[in-house]
Order: C-alpha cells, then sequence, then structure tokens
DNA sequence: CGGTAGATCGACT
DNA sequence: GTCGATCTACCGA
C-alpha cells in the first residue's frame, strides 16, 4: 500500500533554499480567502541578502518571516500594500509578484475595483489586495483554511531577471516568471 | 503614451 | 526626518 503518513507534505516543499522555492512556486495554484489564481511571477530573499527584510534581523515586522517553512508573511509596503510571501527555510522568503486569476473573477474584480484582466493581480500590491490577505494571516501556514496551495504537476519554462524596486543586491537575478505569461508585473527583458 | 506626485506606516538615521 | 520588495491619478505631449 501507498503511505501517506508524512504530515504536510508542503511543508517539505519549503524546506529548501530559496532560489529554487522561488522557481518551483512558478505555475503552482494559489488560493486565498474564497479566490485563486496561478503564481506566475516571484522573487526570492534570501536571509544573508541585503534588498531582503530578515537582512536585518528578527524585528516585530518582519518575525514570520522566521518561521518554520510554509509560514505566511505579510508586510506593509510604502504605507499602502499587503504584500504576501510565503517562507521558505527560516529567514528565507518568496515574495508573490503577479497571478493569473482563475478562480473567483468577481470578488477579485470587487475587491481591485476594475474590470481590467491585465491589472487584477499584476503586481505584490495588487495581489495582496485581490486576495484580500492582511498581517492577522501573518503566521498562518499555507496549507490551511483559508489558504491552499498545488505545486505545478508539469515542468514549466521559466525566465529570470533581476528583481524590482529594490536598491541593493540589485545584480541578483532572482525574479521569476512563468515564460509567456501575460500577467507579469513588468516585462522581463 | 511617459513622467511624476501623493498616499501613509514601520524601521532606521 | 527619510526611505522603501507599490499603485493610482493626473498632467502634458
Amino acid at each position: 500500500m501507498v503511505s501517506v503518513a508524512t504530515t504536510f507534505p508542503l511543508a517539505d516543499f519549503f524546506d529548501n533554499d530559496v532560489v529554487s522555492v522561488g522557481r518551483a512556486l512558478i505555475g503552482a495554484k494559489l488560493e486565498a480567502n474564497g479566490v485563486a489564481g496561478i503564481i506566475v511571477e516571484t522573487e526570492s530573499y534570501a536571509l544573508d541578502d541585503p534588498a531582503s527584510h530578515s537582512f536585518v534581523g528578527q524585528t516585530p515586522r518582519n518575525a514570520a518571516m522566521f518561521g518554520p517553512p510554509g509560514t505566511i508573511y505579510v508586510y506593509r509596503s510604502y504605507g499602502i500594500h499587503w504584500c504576501f510571501n510565503l517562507v521558505c527555510r527560516p529567514g528565507h522568503a518568496v515574495l508573490i509578484r503577479a497571478l493569473e486569476p482563475t478562480d473567483g473573477l468577481e470578488t477579485i474584480k470587487r475587491r481591485r475595483n476594475t474590470d481590467v484582466l491585465q491589472r487584477l493581480c499584476t503586481g505584490p500590491g495588487r495581489v495582496g489586495q485581490a486576495l484580500a490577505t492582511t498581517p492577522e494571516h501573518n503566521g498562518l501556514p499555507i496549507w490551511s483554511a483559508p489558504f491552499g496551495l498545488q505545486p505545478a504537476q508539469k515542468r514549466v519554462e521559466i525566465v529570470s531577471g533581476p528583481r524590482i524596486g529594490i536598491s541593493r543586491a540589485t545584480e541578483k537575478p532572482w525574479r521569476f516568471g512563468l515564460k509567456g505569461s501575460r500577467f507579469h508585473s513588468k516585462p522581463f527583458a
């Protein structure tokens, strides 16, 4: 018989280096608060990475980033947006930058206050608004309600480039995208 | 189209 | 006080 006694398969998925997980998340289906979409753009942030919130050590704001693999880390960006991350090994996390929306389109349109498909989930702030993720989700595991994640079943083609909007460690090509997707926040060069 | 000001919060100088 | 892992509205060409 096939044993399925392992506790949380997704914990193993996230217990890897943050660049591998950033790539592996491309093509995965992310569910949250009644809506869902295919992850088409991510960025990896490591512990010894000057561009990462965790670089300066643990603070009240980034505490969730030091949780176990599969932890959700939500942070306030520019005083306005709630950006959504998934923790790999403690201190390492992947920012979800863009989705191709698949489920709950009407809900997403209402939350985003627009009908324009290409503006629903293309950018980290927009993803947070579309998924209705807030700090109250900080520290929750991705495998329990109201969240869910189904890793890509097939191998997908991935493009990469420099991360967006940072001023340090700009040389690392740790932004990843689903090749050919029309739902990137910015084109890959 | 492209450029930019404004919104607004936590961490750090 | 300054600066972001950002987005939108509004301006001018």
